[in-house]
DNA sequence: AGATTAATGCAACTAGAGTAGCGATAGTGA
DNA sequence: TCACTATCGCTACTCTAGTTGCATTAATCT
């Protein structure tokens, strides 16, 4: 939808890029999703309409590219040395992430636009980019000895931020510190008791209690 | 949004109701959300679309209801004795509920149907009802004593559910039995260790590892 | 049965999303 | 500097969601 390969990627078209995704961002936030019209876009961004439809396609588009360019400001993986302690700082950036101004309010526009394959597409790239930069966090855990070998670690990501888009997206609950404190927790107490260790792939794992520090 | 006080309750008006929320199911099954229009629905239920406006407002209205009406065949609760195997088959039936032709089109709608007021309470209403069935089954087990008093109902219950629906709706992944099961065991295992304990309601226990059977 | 009036059907209307053609503007390379 | 052309602005258009006013149908009550 986006044009990835511009021919003239200087001053003007780059220029208008960075005014309708702003305007995109900021008419977001003030009248949500369900209130963002093209129209609008192209007037704060000082554009005509015909622009945003010819470069983004659509509304999806549009926030989609947003998204994408905003992502570039990544989270910071911690990096302890102590599971417990790194998977509850995780969460935290995902809670930050989540109730942030800006950026919850692209998470929530990502996750009203409709449910079409651009979308999901979208989602699964992002979750895997992340996943991608956590992934270290589990592995230097079980080769400490914190978890046992053979856990699953892509369940445990997911099982870390489940609960906190749970509460923002489906339960449109306000989303706590707490509750994002409980998410690693849980999930810290259920990779060490062997809960996620793949029973297929280790099927000679005794996966029982595997406790090194009390 | 949708007329709850109805004079005319009998004939026409109950029956135009049925033909109408069949049609928006059905049409929501074969071109999903995005695909729903006003026009498709009140051709399919032989009803003018002026009807649909007056009486359910909009096309979420319309979800909405079809929503609410289709929850009237609810999950049932387990009581099996033991938590490990009441978690693991009530999360088997979310599993079920989210993976169904009719009532998976339905959750994935209200979850596509935008960000507005009504959708919230909506999705507050429909876990409400639910937790409310669930509640005891948690009760239960704090009772047997499998697990640790003080332990937070309603944390566990959305701990449960919560890696269902991301895995839906956020990440747009297949839904597998297995992660239903896991799902379950996670939050089984963390409650057993005491980790859903609430530290302000219950600041005299030790809130450590409190395991009746081995 | 007959009167009353909810509730629906119908047709014409408004508003905004999205498109198409063409002239204007401004990067780009010589 | 100057030609070239990618990209944008402008205007007018189509299409569909959603609204409005009035005629019609049928549920309810006596």
């Amino acid at each position: 939808m986006v044009d990835l390969a511009v021919r003239r990627p200087g001053g003007r078209t780059a220029r208008i890029r960075v005014a309708v995704l702003e305007a995109t961002v900021s008419a977001l936030i003030e009248h949500g999703y369900d209130g963002l019209t093209m129209e609008r876009i192209a007037d704060r961004a000082g554009v005509n309409k015909t622009t945003l439809y010819r470069r983004w396609g659509s509304r999806t588009g549009l926030v989609v590219d947003a998204v994408e360019s905003y992502a570039a400001a990544q989270a910071d993986i911690p990096d302890t040395g102590d599971i417990d302690e790194d998977l509850r700082r995780w969460a935290r950036s995902i809670h930050t992430m989540l109730t942030g101004k800006v950026s919850g309010a692209l998470v929530r526009a990502v996750f009203s636009a409709g449910d079409t394959a651009e979308l999901r597409h979208l989602r699964q790239r992002f979750w895997l980019s992340r996943a991608v930069l956590v992934r270290p966090l589990v592995e230097r855990a079980i080769i400490r000895g914190q978890l046992p070998p053979g856990t699953n670690i892509d369940e445990v990501i997911r099982h870390v931020g489940a609960p906190l888009y749970y509460r923002l997206l489906v339960l449109a609950e306000p989303l706590s510190v707490e509750s994002a404190d409980l998410a690693a927790a849980v999930t810290a107490a259920a990779a060490k008791a062997g809960v996620f260790i793949d029973k297929s792939a280790h099927p000679a794992h005794p996966a029982t209690v595997a406790r090194p520090k009390g």
